[in-house]
DNA sequence: CCGCATGATGTAATCGATTACATCCACTTT
DNA sequence: AAAGTGGATGTAATCGATTACATCATGCGG
């Protein structure tokens, strides 16, 4: 394959074009790229002929095809993407766009989206908000420059409306998809997990296992997520008719650090909850640690729940009783459901993937 | 994972369509983008003079520039990355390859990476190997097809050359960076931490503390920063007048899983080490646990130490005393390099950044 | 006052693939 | 036999920005 000595046999010169470089570049090989022209000239056929035998190849003959394939192959052509890009006004990538790169839950989300794009041949760019206004704003403009075709929005937003709901940016023309983070008043389709039911089922568990007193640590108020979480929290006191106490209610912001502060809350605390339903597998494990520390013992003393099921949650002493999430899934949803639309197929205006609750050590029967 | 009974679902379907979204846009307007020709039209200049305005502002009058700017602003031009990336051959991407994107420890590295790019106005393209030779054949016929500018490796070896040391595709013709895993023979700039003497001065701090005996669960064998690991372990033996003893050297793999085989070993043992160094976080976790689980309390049974301070190293239980790696800071460093590289600059040829050795709770005196 | 250097700007070729349109050829239909 | 049909192929326009080269004005030295 890779072997791509000098082949020139036919006398002509193929190389009209004197290659004149006005850098002082001493490099060894230029090594021009075989372009879609010289494909044809070895194969005799025109350039027209070349790229319907890839494109459509039902509508070129089959000797003209094999003639262009074996072409190809001796050469290696590869299309210049820039080329192919600058006249069908496509790109064959995608955006992807998320508020914190380096949170682990968005990894295996985007393994998902990397694998099932790269298969239908789109290549993925990553857009790290950073939660900066600016970057949103290039990236709304790099957009709308028609760098991407498509984009799959991690981040609960439309470009641009970060702050006012009605945002400039928001016609982008572009084919867009919501993972995870619903959009709330975007006509496009939304990927997700059915969070209420999630949390629902959650607190009915801790209810049935005997807990009376279930404390909830949440999310950041304004959030989607949260939202949904919370009714299902609700309905779930309801359902195992347990009355809602406000006092209860413990503010977090899904970080690690915000769970620490909610253990250190309820440990100030003269009459505490015997279970406590975080929002995040990291508040849990804030949580937990902070509980510990303080010779409260999970979950003999207090039962610890999270949500999201990272990694470390099965890892965490003791191992977190949390719901999975199938990031993974997720991201191949939202990919394939994107390429649908990419290619003119009808999609679904919302996917719900549905999770799992598993239960491992840090929930157990009140004493 | 042992510990975790799954729980069917209740009765939500898998999938739960709600409406649906046509794949026809049904546009207002078609919103023709603005090309440059409207930008000069309305500056009254050439197109070249738009062009120079932006590229080599120097090269333009003081007003026709302002007027360049200004039409600009006004109609939100952007240029189409496709027309420019066909003519100067540049594409302003650059590939990013790792061996698995959901592995935590490489999302803070990306994160300063694609905030190093960013800046710079380039754009990532993140290609997760996933072990497939196909997927490499693909990126690096993706590259070749030059796709991008330049591209940082993080997965220690250049493309094509899994297998044989004597790839096909080395000759990529394009800068490249590699992050991390140092690649043997290539000729390309190196950025990494340390490994030798960071694993020396974890070896040492052990020794100093009073540890006579101080296994080492090892990485992959023929890894290239094991190696390096290694030989930094026996250094710092060798310093502190210790005995190298191949019995207390137990394989791993950088996994999770394999810190809890070693554990098991290590649990096996009549005579027990009374510390013990692992290469990374996960395996750290993995042993702790299991040592923890038998009744074996850690560091007062037997000391600790994990390697990479990923986030949960902070928040184990015991916290781990580790090496911090500056991840972001790496992978800003390789972009920052590559960047130099793309724009004709001279770089060095390897860097080394400093690590940290981290105090935490898993590691003490040995009774 | 002429010629030349310098700087600003315009003109048009160029990058490489796609694709509308034209052409050609071999058959079929009337 | 003339006209029509449809499939295969070629020709050339096209996408939009960059940039080599041409042009023009201005200023300076001789």
């Amino acid at each position: 394959m890779g072997a791509s000595v000098k082949q020139g046999p036919e006398g002509q010169g193929i190389m009209d074009e004197v290659g004149r470089t006005g850098a002082a570049q001493a490099d060894d090989a230029p090594a021009r790229a075989v372009r879609i022209q010289d494909v044809a000239r070895l194969a005799e056929v025109s350039t027209a002929t070349v790229s319907r035998a890839l494109a459509t190849p039902e509508r070129v003959s089959v000797e003209a095809r094999a003639r262009v394939l074996e072409a190809i192959a001796r050469t290696g052509y590869v299309p210049n993407p820039a080329a192919r890009s600058l006249r069908s006004q496509k790109t064959y990538m995608v955006l992807v766009v998320l508020p914190d790169l380096s949170n682990t839950f968005f990894s295996k989300i985007l393994r998902g989206i990397e694998e099932t794009l790269f298969e239908a041949g789109y290549g993925m760019i990553i857009s790290d908000l950073d939660g900066s206004p600016e970057k949103e704003a290039h990236f709304a403009a790099f957009t709308a420059a028609g760098r991407v075709d498509g984009a799959i929005l991690l981040n609960g937003h439309l470009f641009g409306q970060s702050r006012d709901g009605k945002g400039s940016a928001a016609k982008l023309n572009i084919p867009l998809v919501a993972l995870c983070e619903a959009i709330p008043d975007a006509d496009i389709p939304q990927i997700e997990i059915d969070n209420r039911a999630a949390a629902r089922r959650m607190t009915q568990h801790l209810a049935q296992l005997g807990h009376r007193s279930i404390a909830y640590v949440s999310g950041p108020a304004q959030n989607v997520l949260e939202r949904e979480r919370f009714r299902g929290y609700r309905d779930g006191l309801r359902a195992s008719a347990l009355p809602f106490d406000p006092d209860l209610v413990v503010s977090g912001d899904y970080t690690l650090e915000s769970g620490v502060r909610a253990g250190e809350d309820l440990l100030a605390r003269a009459k505490r909850p015997t279970a406590v339903f975080c929002t995040s597998d990291e508040m849990a494990i804030g949580l937990v640690r902070t509980l510990s520390s303080a010779g409260v013992r999970v979950p003999e003393d207090i039962s610890v729940a999270g949500f999201d099921d990272i990694e470390f949650a099965a890892v965490a002493q003791p191992a977190l009783t949390t719901i999975h999430q199938p990031r993974r899934e997720l991201g191949q949803t939202a990919a394939t459901v994107l390429i649908d639309l990419l290619q003119g197929r009808t999609t679904p205006k919302r996917i719900r993937l549905k999770t799992d609750l598993i239960t491992r050590n840090s929930v157990s029967s009140p004493r």
